[in-house]
DNA sequence: GGGCTATAGTGGGAAAAAGTGGAAAACAAC
DNA sequence: GTTGTTTTCCACTTTTTCCCACTATAGCCC
């Protein structure tokens, strides 16, 4: 649907307010206000979608059979802290307390855009995650690119 | 789909700003504004993609279940920091803030081309990684390639 | 080889856009 | 009605982008 990209640092004011980047409004293909939902992140950081794309995600996930007990822990912590948030004249939107309590935000922030999503993270857990290569990457790297890197370990 | 060569000593101006070297332009056959995707690399250095190459690169990658932990660790490292760059009159990009740090990029700096992609190193760390090499290049050689210098030494 | 021309590379100024902070207004709670 | 919080709006500052002009290098011709 979209091919988000690109790493913005930002900071957020004294009242919770992020400006979104000129850039990923223009990927958004946005003039006016644009709606997002915003959620809790699986690592310590927040996620954000367009509201379209938000939409389509959770259509999925109402086909779960929420009597099964399973299904319906999976919906809540997909589900948890979803807010909608809209950008206002300038471009800002206004983060619940709640959310970057959760995302450890204080001042600095990175916005992270790719695919159809955004994440943002506190800038210090940012530079931490960037940092650390994942386990098992040259294996996954060859699955998925289709080649390997025979004989060698990951450096 | 390209095969680039070449090894060009560049400058960063102050504004953050590589002038593409002409030869390398050529071999990508453009005339007018050209688009790029940058990222980081595996070692301390940048990779500078055709823009159709990225597109390709990460079409298998953007097929992966993000629910999984390690797929999503996967994307993320495959994605950091990229951004989409174009090419200005004067065949400039401008390169990221975040991204020329991570690089350790102060002015001099070298792009790296083969295969289709690019590679941008600051210059010390560049001819530092080129200088390391040659020790074990023979081993290194046979192990990858399957032959070696059979009773020679480096030179 | 010297000088001329064409192409490549560099630098910076100015206009426009993006980002920031805070005042004022609206709303809600007490 | 008053106080405190939230939201909207406006004005200022900083950054980015675009454009133009200059310098340097390489290639060519005489």
């Amino acid at each position: 649907m979209y091919q988000l990209t690109g790493e913005y640092e930002c900071k957020i004011d004294a009242k919770g307010r992020i400006k979104m980047p000129a850039n990923l409004l223009r990927q958004l293909g946005t003039n006016g206000t644009y709606e997002f939902m915003v959620n809790r992140g699986f690592e310590n950081h927040l996620m954000l979608y367009p509201k379209d794309v938000w939409e389509e995600k959770t259509k999925e996930l109402n086909q779960l059979n929420i009597y099964i007990k399973k299904n319906r822990q999976a919906v809540r912590y997909f589900y948890r802290g979803a807010t909608q948030i809209t950008t206002d004249a300038s471009d800002r939107i206004l983060m619940p307390k709640s959310l970057i309590e959760y995302a450890g935000i204080n001042k600095e922030l990175v916005l992270f855009a790719y695919q159809d999503q955004v994440e943002i993270w506190a800038k210090e857990a940012y530079e931490l995650m960037i940092s650390e290569e994942p386990d098992d990457f040259s294996e996954l790297a060859e699955e998925v690119f289709g080649f390997g890197r025979q004989g060698s370990d990951n450096e």
